[in-house]
RNA sequence: GGCCCGUUCGUCUAGGGGUUAGGACGCAGGAUUUUCAUUCCUGUAACAGGGGUUCGAUUCCCCUACGGGCUACCA
């Protein structure tokens, strides 16, 4: 049977990078077994529903490159693929699980509940759980009497169904990750299956879904690990136990201090980006950041999650999208919380830099520089990006670890100039200056034959003579070779910057 | 609190009854380089603790500790 996986969030806000994760392992483990990969919407809660978020989640996925194969966008066969778009479907078997006894009526309000598990917890230091254990004493159609259910049905009263957990029973599965997990039914709750609004609950609709989706393996947070019962049951009484997908929890994306799973405060209080694009939150008008945003190519980004909690068993680290399907398998996920390491995201980031062609990463820069405002010549781009690459970690560090070939140095490393250059010296320059001005072509290679023919003929270090012209050049003496540096410069402003600097060193000096 | 899951260098991880416990990030040092970066080399650093089982446990079992998840008419 060919492999059908789907990826489910719920529009709630915006995705987050742990979601990011569990959709490549889905993509990445349908690809690898020639399988689909379906998106679902889980728009099942009206409360929580946050516009844009849908909208959000498509254009993360299609950053990312992990376009599904079914869809509420593409369409497909099982569709629709919102669940807000299923609810007739939903009350068939809802219906289904009444009729056989396994799900109940409950009348009790939220008022009623909220009290109920105050007084509780008021009395036994715990809190309550709607279960075997307490549905008789709640208001529901196992503990009312038939004419009064048939009463409150008739007036129309606001109730929910529940799933009516079976007693003394060990339920345990095998999870593809963790072995066998198991539970004992005493300590399931009899969950809501259909809210009082008519929706179901995510456990029901997502069992109902996949099973209609012909989903085969549900790969999907640890945090659901313990509704799985809850799930198996369903199956069960739904008639489709043999056909049940597969389960496979994945370990989840903690804080990089080990705090809990990965949040968007704690990460932002960091500094570090949880999002994998900017997200401006209506409601209090925060925007948090993306790592688009950050500078993050979206191959290192998901190279980098991949290595979160998964392992080819080789040395390897740096995939391609196609060697990452080729290597990847459910059975090498670890089982154990990883946490957020930024800085290895960052080198990750880096490396996909170092590899990229420098008129793709030109390309990049110069939308960064017309949205910054900067001013520069296209044509130079590719060289300037081909040297900052394997100086940054990130493409939007490049305008600033480069500023010095967009405007003139904005700073001077004083102490440098000052342990490097001397007054007196200032004639070598000058003569160095008049060699440079007769340089053609102003290139690189024959720059270099110029400055090291003069060296050698004045007997003059190539060590005194570069450093300032660095330090004259970009302000800095950290940057990229001098040669290639003024050969983008080119000519006129390495003249320019040359004697001005040059001149403003002195006075420095003598000041 | 209860239930479930987990625990190898600071971090991500490989390994698995007998290993010099391997790699990567980070950090430190060195080589190269006019400088920085890149590259290369070297170093730093780990089997949570206690009991078993065993000739031998980091590896298997149990307990403890610690960490995480869940505990809604949320997903």
């Amino acid at each position: 049977m060919a492999v059908r996986v789907r990826f489910a969030p719920s529009p709630t806000g915006p995705l987050h990078i742990g979601g990011i994760r569990t959709a490549l392992y889905n993509y990445l483990f349908a690809r690898h077994h020639g399988g689909q990969f379906l998106l679902r919407i889980e728009d099942t809660d009206q409360k929580r529903y946050v516009a844009n978020a849908e909208e959000y989640l498509l254009e993360a996925l299609t950053w990312c490159g992990l376009t599904p194969d079914e869809g509420p966008v593409q369409g497909g066969p099982d569709g629709p693929y919102r669940q807000s778009e299923r609810s007739a479907i939903y009350a068939v078997y809802a219906q289904q699980l009444l009729d056989s006894g396994h799900a109940y009526r409950a009348f009790d309000t939220e008022e009623e509940l909220d009290q109920w598990r105050v007084r509780e917890e008021a009395a036994t230091g715990q809190p309550p759980k709607y279960d075997l254990h307490s549905r008789m004493t709640l208001r529901n159609s196992l503990s009312l009497p038939p004419e009064e259910t048939a009463r409150l049905l008739a007036s129309g009263a606001d109730h929910v169904l529940r799933l009516r957990v079976p007693e003394n029973e060990t339920i345990s599965f095998v999870d593809l990750i963790r072995g066998q997990v198991s539970f004992r039914s005493e300590e399931v709750d009899d969950k809501v299956l259909l809210k009082a609004d008519g929706l179901p609950t995510y456990h029901l609709a997502n069992v109902v879904d996949d099973h209609l989706m012909h989903i085969t393996h549900v790969i999907r947070g640890e945090e659901w690990l313990s509704s799985g019962p809850l799930h198996i049951l369903l199956y069960r009484y739904l008639g489709w136990e043999n056909e049940r997908p597969a389960f496979a929890h994945l370990p989840l994306i903690l804080n990089p201090n080990g705090q809990g799973k990965l949040s968007k405060r704690t990460a932002d209080k960091l500094g570090i980006p949880v999002f994998p694009l900017n997200w401006l939150d209506d409601a209090s008008g925060q925007t948090w950041m993306g790592f688009r945003e950050n500078g993050f190519e979206p191959q290192a980004l998901l190279n980098f999650l991949a290595l979160l909690g998964w392992n080819p068993g080789t040395e390897q680290e740096l995939f391609s999208m196609d060697e990452m399907v080729q290597a990847f398998d459910l059975d090498r996920v670890h089982k154990a919380g990883a946490r957020f390491d930024f800085d290895k995201a960052r080198w990750f980031n880096q490396e996909y830099l170092k590899r990229m062609d420098n008129g793709v990463l030109a390309s990049r820069l110069g939308q960064l520089l017309v949205e910054r405002g900067v001013l520069h010549d296209a044509n130079a781009l590719p060289a300037i990006a081909g040297m900052l690459k394997e100086r940054v970690h990130l493409l939007q560090e490049m305008p600033e670890a480069g500023h010095y070939f967009f405007e003139e140095p904005r700073s001077l490393d004083e102490a440098a100039l000052r342990k490097k250059y001397k007054v007196e010296g200032r004639p070598v320059f000058d003569q160095l200056l008049g060699e440079l001005q007769d340089c053609s072509p102003f290139e690189a290679e024959a720059l270099e034959a110029k400055v090291k023919a003069y060296a050698a003929q004045t007997g003059q270090g190539l060590g005194v003579l570069m450093p300032i012209l660095r330090l004259a050049l970009a302000g800095t003496l950290q940057g990229p070779p001098v040669f290639d540096m003024m050969a983008v410069l080119g000519k006129e402003k390495v003249v320019q910057r040359l004697q001005q600097n040059l001149d403003r060193f002195d006075a420095l000096l003598a000041g």
